[in-house]
RNA sequence: GCGCCCGUAGCUCAGUUGGAUAGAGCAGUGGACUUCUAAUCCACAGGUCGCAGGUUCGAGUCCUGCCGGGCGUGCCA
């Protein structure tokens, strides 16, 4: 994770070659972006390239030197800056600001482009980026043109896997984080020009779903006063209580239905057992078992998907583990991992030296009792993910896997798969606060466990947006009283209200006979305030942000970002008349800021999969 | 013990991949509705960035070692 080694940053001079290696997240590239047509790559290029004159006299070329440029935090010190001179100072045995002097002597601009260079505290280089290359850019925004330049991923498909819980129960909230992220990474992928795949395993071949099977048939058998005997560790859940009443009660007509619901190509694989409940009661246990767990699983995956659906979740692909048994690629894989030479046996089993890899230590494969072991499935599963032709595959995992990500990359580089080809997003677990108390997730009392309760409580909208404002690596508390607060401390209803106030003000505009123009140069042109200005920077940041959203895999900047651009716009609104009788052609230039902003909020908010209204609802 | 993650304002957290005076929301205090939506805005106050070293012109950010918290560490899934 954004490793890079002990090796110090270089100074102003590059090094000759090969180093250093490009950090692993960079492949995405997004930096090249924008190059054309006036975009933000092209303005640091034309900087760049002024700096070819000034530092030949000083006896350095080009390619000698690495020019970092970077949106200085604090405004006044300009829209980019540069640190050459500091990173120079030392190689050359030269003061900072002198050398800063020297080199901005040297700079010529278009001053469209840049309108001022200034050295500034210890000898920075500050730009002042003109009007016009402002404007140029809303109207690239408005365009579309903007958000086409960062489309640098060509197309490669991404596998995004997320979820995958287990289907022995409802979705609970841990699933609905990873919905919340996995869906937006797609969309930031998709963003960036990548072609993304969503994907849900389904885990319906292991000995748990031969548990949950019997599981319900042990409920089943109690409600019809048989004998029966609750297998140990089964699934105690009111769900499979609930399940087999309805078995009781309607039958087989309670398995149609269920039936109906996956009678679609992509879940092929979901199917009915034959017969009805008191059929499979009459066949032998094994027999009877396999067909209440075929029951269950058809239920439960009915009841996870129409959960996602609610949620706003969509998935390509649903992948079923069993699958990977009836194509034989858990043998195949494995024959493929013994040509890797790392296998070996001990004590009857067969075992993968994940050590070679920096595990701490080897793992089984296939245990003495000749079953794989969920390892070996999962590899197998991620072999066939590979051999289906993704360019990187990213997981989202919860926090109890994390110590699964050495031996699974080992694994694929045993299986000849190029290194970080695998990528595993660890996301840790959500604390519900409610009266600024910790609530207990308890199966039994807690009314929060399931993310259709959740959704219940707070809204899909409210729950993916908090989901989303702290990063994947960081606990979540998640404010249940803040989540419901319909109100101006919810970021949600902040946001949503900058984009229903814009809305607003659009309406109003065309009551009052007020033409609503596209953005233009002139139009813009009018604009001249200082929180106008403030929102203008900020808005043509949204390609960047989206770029760096994506190669970061940090849905969670949005979040941060639209909040802090609702906030500008209710600045902006404060301070300044929009729609004012008096100034038409002020009027005018305003509108096209609103609906500049407008289009920013939706895009992001669409991005997160939280719904832009035109309208807030009446208030209480 | 070992591995991973986290430690920033009273609370919850950002921090643009090493930059300039560390930011926001909530909570606190005081203001702004004759006004395009006050679901909003403005002001004040709040800090030894866990501790100690190191690298660097420059560290909340990188390295090492401690301290504190979480999670993991099965021939379970």
């Amino acid at each position: 994770m954004g490793r890079r080694g002990g090796a110090g940053r270089r100074p102003g001079l590059r090094p000759r070659r090969g180093f250093p290696p490009p950090p692993a997240r960079s492949r995405l590239a997004g930096r090249r972006a924008g190059r054309r047509a006036g975009g933000p790559a092209m303005i640091e290029a034309i900087i760049r390239e002024a700096f070819k004159t000034p530092l030949e006299k000083l006896g350095l070329y080009e390619d000698d030197v690495v020019i970092d440029l970077e949106k200085p935090r604090d405004r006044s010190h300009g829209d980019l800056s540069t640190n050459l001179a500091l990173s120079l100072a030392k190689p050359l045995g030269r003061r900072p600001r002198e050398l800063a002097g020297e080199l901005a002597a040297g700079l010529e601009f278009d001053k469209d482009l840049v309108e001022s260079v200034e050295i500034a505290g210890p000898g920075f280089i500050n730009f002042r980026l003109g009007r016009p290359y402002h404007i140029g850019r809303l109207l690239a925004l408005w365009s579309g043109a903007a958000l086409a330049e960062i489309r640098s991923g060509g197309g490669k498909r991404i596998n995004v896997e997320f979820i995958s819980a287990n289907p022995t129960g409802p979705l609970n909230v841990v699933s609905a984080r990873a919905g919340a992220f996995g869906m937006t990474l797609c969309r930031l992928l998709e963003a960036v020009g990548y072609d993304a795949h969503s994907e849900y395993y389904v885990n319906d071949a292991g000995r748990q779903v031969t548990l949950l099977g019997a599981s319900l048939r042990a409920n089943y058998l109690q409600l019809r006063g048989r004998p029966f005997l609750f297998p140990e560790g089964g699934y105690e859940g009111r769900y499979l209580e609930i399940m087999a009443s309805e078995l009781l009660d309607q039958d087989s007509a309670a398995i149609q239905l269920a039936a109906k619901a996956f009678d679609n190509e992509s879940f092929q694989r979901v199917t009915a057992p034959e017969g009805n409940a008191e059929d499979w009661c009459a066949l032998p246990e094994d027999e009877s078992v396999r067909c209440f767990a075929k029951y269950a699983l058809m239920k439960i995956l009915g009841w996870q998907r129409e959960t996602c659906q609610r949620f706003g979740l969509r998935f390509d692909t649903w992948y079923f583990e069993s699958e990977l048994h009836e194509t034989k690629r858990i043998e195949r894989t494995l024959d493929a991992l013994r040509k890797s030479d790392r296998l070996f046996e001990q004590e009857g089993a067969l075992w993968f030296r994940s050590t070679a890899f920096g595990d701490e230590k080897d793992r089984v494969l296939v245990r003495a009792d000749g079953e794989p072991t969920y390892f070996l499935a999962d590899l197998a599963y991620h072999h066939h993910k590979h051999q289906r032709g993704f360019e990187y595959a990213i997981d989202y995992w919860g926090p109890d896997h994390h110590g699964y990500i050495l031996r699974m990359q080992g694994g694929m580089r045993a299986l000849g798969v190029e290194e970080g080809w695998l990528e595993v997003e660890i996301l840790q677990h959500v604390t519900f606060l409610e009266d600024g108390r910790p609530i207990t997730m308890s199966k039994r009392k807690g009314q929060f466990v399931t993310m259709d309760a959740l959704m219940d409580e707070v809204g899909a909208d409210v729950a993916k947006f908090f989901f989303l404002t702290r990063k994947p690596n960081s606990h979540l508390e998640f404010d249940l009283d803040l989540a419901r607060a319909e109100s101006s401390e919810n970021p949600v209803y902040y946001v949503k209200y900058a984009h229903a106030r814009i809305c607003s003000v659009l309406r109003n505009a065309v009551a009052a006979g007020v033409a609503i123009g596209e953005p233009t140069a002139a139009g813009l042109a009018g604009l001249t305030h200082e929180s106008e200005w403030n929102l203008v920077r900020e808005l043509i940041r949204l390609p960047q942000i989206v770029t760096v959203a994506a190669q970061a895999r940090e849905p969670h900047r949005l979040t941060g970002w639209v909040v802090e651009l609702a906030g500008l716009f209710h600045q902006f609104y404060h301070q300044c008349k929009i729609i004012d009788p008096e100034a038409p052609q002020l009027t005018d230039s305003r509108l096209m800021l609103c609906q500049l902003t407008r289009l920013v909020i939706a895009k992001v908010l669409e991005l997160i999969g939280v719904d832009a209204p035109e309208h807030m609802g009446e208030k209480d």
